[in-house]
DNA sequence: CCGAAGATCAACCGTTCGGTGTATTGCCGT
DNA sequence: ACGGCAATACACCGAACGGTTGATCTTCGG
């Protein structure tokens, strides 16, 4: 096959991040740093621009998160490929990312071979799934589906507010916010509202500020 | 003044990261990277045999994290010029950092000539602190001190723990422990044991897992 | 059109929580 | 020797919580 490169775009908040994937990509001829981007709304700009053949996206970023941008660039590219990037804090990432539309997903903590054979992957074959994350991916299988109103208690419940004051906050009867906090602690399986959170941030449902 | 260049070692579990510091230290000819580290254990003995002038120290590292290796380091080697690193989550790294001996404190958004500039500083005059976290240190200044008990009943508490079920964790009546959860609230300034947890979490008094 | 699912509200129950007292013991620093 | 602080413990109270049952209303997809 006599093709050129693969055309690469990082998408990280953090520059000295993008340029150790610079420094990992420039050691190697067959791949090629086409873009960078501070954050998902930057990424789409350049997207549009270049066309990467893979696309390296960070998930935590201000401005617009990855897992958003992947779903704008899916839905307009339904051919990119995206490998989602993150410190791994939570699941709920992986799900939204590879719902929206990542073809892969990479640890941020990942050796450079990994990073690598990871592109070459995902150019090759589409799709990419690490064992750690596919092990996380099975374990958590039964995936949490709340509804909007219940991750919007979910977050008042966090920030430590009574049944009471969630029914104010959400202009609605006392009541109407316990049924809320009941099905939230029902479907994460848990038995008070202080573990709902926790569960909840550690799955990525849910983020501190 | 007819001296090499500051010599460096990066602190840091994450191989890419470390990359992109060393790709930034190879621009300037006044630093030179003269060692790299996975975690504080590590770092510890490269520190021993290397003395490296300045140290960026990851405070967020598996194995033994950065606060710890960084009271080993200033107790055995009082002049080490270290600065902590982090993606700032909270403010108590900070003050654990600094209070270990750091002599500064970067984010790991940092642009690259905040980094540069802060090694230079931290070599020449012996301390740096940028801004936002000058701000934060001085917005949280009043400083939560919570004992080793309160501590293992946060823990506790952040794990959806009720009264009776932390009193039967410690081996002590309910009585007591609703003591020390009651202590914990009024400590961190908050009504109820979900938002203490919350509040810890995002101050880096406590972590998940 | 009809069923499923979400959202809303109410009444009720036993348990837990937040808060305030008071009190004893032991340790540490002055 | 004394004061201060942490840890322990008990009693008491009103408020909030976890859980259940039952009900109405809307919306959305087949």
């Amino acid at each position: 096959m006599a093709r050129g490169p693969i055309r690469v775009m990082t998408v990280d908040d953090h520059p000295i991040f993008r340029d150790g994937l610079a420094a990992l990509l420039a050691v190697h001829t067959d791949l090629e740093l086409v873009a960078e981007a501070e954050h998902g709304g930057v990424a789409i700009e350049r997207f549009r621009e270049l066309r990467p053949d893979v696309t390296l996206m960070d998930l935590s970023m201000p401005v617009m998160g990855g897992a958003e941008a992947i779903g704008v660039l899916t839905a307009e590219f339904p051919d990119a490929r995206i490998i989602a990037l993150t410190t791994f804090q939570g699941d709920a990432d992986i799900h939204r990312a590879l719902e929206a539309g990542a073809r892969g997903y990479l640890l941020k903590d990942a050796l450079r071979h990994e990073v690598v054979d990871a592109i070459r992957t995902v150019y090759a074959e589409g799709w990419v799934l690490p064992n750690a994350v596919a092990q996380r991916l099975a374990k958590y299988t039964p995936r949490v589906e709340l509804t909007e109103r219940e991750l919007e208690v979910l977050r008042l419940m966090a920030k430590g507010l009574r049944n009471k004051d969630i029914a104010r906050a959400i202009g609605r009867t006392e009541a109407t916010a316990k049924v809320h906090v009941l099905h939230v602690m029902q479907k994460l399986g848990v038995n008070d509202r202080t573990e709902a959170v926790t569960v909840a941030l550690s799955r990525g449902i849910i983020h501190l500020d």
